[in-house]
DNA sequence: TATGAATGAGAATTCATTCAT
DNA sequence: TATGAATGAATTCTCATTCAT
């Protein structure tokens, strides 16, 4: 039962992480902020991640992990296409919100870029796993454009939500994700 | 009777602000560096831009400023839709590979945000005008959606190339303007 | 009566410079507001000044000197003793009121004057009790009078031993502890 | 568990810190001087004081402490009147003595002293002609005791003026007057 | 002479990181 | 391991002074 003293450290020094970055970006967080909303000393934080940057790749490497294990399990899962498609959009629209601080506060700092480049490539493949799979039988239009199609609208609606004002932030969410449900059923894709 | 305060001083700082801000980001770009660029001391910055955030909202204004003017003429212009459309993507493509160091290097801090996000309420409401003039007569779907769309599409292709490695930005710009030109001519908008 | 051009300009910049000194002390004195105030440009200043330090200079002295005339032509004056201590007192005051600003805003660090003001008004209650305690019963003279003697004496001997020249300290102390001494025991205070 | 904070680390940094000062004026020093001759880094004096500013005054303080106090306890003192005289002036000037860097190098623009000082010794010449002249049979005491009395009361006027707040300056001045002028109607000067 | 745009040295302060305890 | 006091590099902006006009 007794669990290593220090197992949970790290998730706890990423939470606060994660919540201070996400209130007021990378540039503007003291890693002394964190170590006190995370209940222990600056030092410590040292002792687990090699420096700020560090800590800040591996807080939204955390959340990206999450959200993508929900899309890989619905990439494999047997369900039939349209409800792949409902899924895909409901899961999508409900992490971003859960991690949006951290798109926000995070990611608009131009050293950080790489590391969203990097997921956004798996998070698109995933994305046309579930478009296409099933239905390999049907050329649908010219693969290359249904990438850029897809790069388009999973970017546009990451940017546009981060873009927001807090206060219009579940508006635009919800107008967004209506379009988009709109648009998957209308076309053939 | 003192050296005139020179007219193209602004002009001329504003593009070395823009090349290193471009470069290297709001943050990691040093004033000095700036002055450096623009063949000026530190200190003549000040006499035109109160300090180093006003000076990047300057850079960043002129910028859109140039953008915008080209999409305003195109929004009142008597040409035919389809042209029109056509011009939106060119001008749109060809400004935005123009303005990207900017809007890669600086536009990612969370503090420049709010500048970004006035300036794009504004082409989301010149686009839409483009889209719809002359065809008022018909309904064309629910206008929240279309907006939202509108919103997604430009969103999506500016931050889909501030994202990509400098070496395949020409490719990516090229990729989503012909994904973009396809669907405009599919869809019956 | 052509008077040269410029005769008067150095007059005129010092009563800038009086003014200026006066309400905000040296430090925070700006050569361009002096300037300013005078109605000329900065570097006008430099045509008669050799530096900031040097206008401050000419102005302090500017003002000595026309208090010092004044000063010693009472000296010079026939008239009886008594007459002349009352002119001695009323020149004085008069004078001192007029160059105020000079020597409260040049002399002092003028943010740091209140700091010794809260202090020193302590000391005079010290003192004043240190003086009177144990003696109720007699009425000593006037006791505001006794309260303006105690701040002269107390602000005359601290700041005297603060103009000495590092050289002359033990000697000024020596010299104005026996005087002080010597005039406790002669009155009957 | 980490380095404890040092209790003596404020006190060690105050007396770098007035000695500094007291050489050379609060304009002048450099915070770094301070620190390199407290034996610490500068960023270590921003962990007991919030900036320069305050480091002053939590020197100023620390001395006008130690003086009062011995004021205090003498105010309080059973001894006899003349015995608390004797006691004041010993106190205050030996005090005033320990104290004098700080008054010098901190309360006046260092820079600006000479300039009053060699304006004053003239000053102290003319008045004691003024009150001398005519009576050159009669020998008035000690003249160098007369000579220290006028520095006191000249200087003490002075300052004691421009240490007023704006608000009290023409009271203070009528109060200083009136008290010198019955001073000096008394005293067979 | 006068102007005022340009210069550029100069300094306080912050804060990520280290390391003595 | 944890602590948090100490470190010290690093950077913006001011403003006295210069000098081209």
């Amino acid at each position: 039962m007794a669990r290593p003293r220090d197992r949970d450290k790290p998730a706890q020094i990423i939470n606060a992480a994660f919540s201070v970055f996400g209130e007021i970006g990378y540039e503007a967080t003291r890693v002394s902020h964190i170590a006190e909303r995370a209940g222990i000393s600056s030092g410590t934080i040292y002792t687990y991640f090699k420096d700020k940057k560090d800590l800040f790749r591996a807080t939204a490497q955390d959340r990206w992990d999450r959200f993508l294990a929900q899309i890989r399990a619905l990439a494999d899962s047997p369900q039939p296409m349209r409800r792949r498609l409902e899924s895909l959009i409901e899961i999508g629209f409900t992490s971003l919100k859960d991690a949006l601080p951290l798109l926000k506060g995070m990611l608009f700092e131009s050293s950080q870029m790489n590391l969203l480049q990097g997921n956004l490539e798996e998070l698109y493949a995933l994305i046309e796993k579930i478009l296409t799979r099933g239905e390999e039988g049907e050329s649908q239009g010219n693969p290359r454009q249904r990438r850029a199609l897809i790069r388009i609208t999973v970017v546009g609606v990451l940017f546009s939500v981060a873009l927001a004002v807090p206060a219009r932030v579940d508006r635009e969410i919800r107008s967004l994700q209506r379009a988009i449900a709109v648009r998957l059923q209308e076309s053939p894709q």
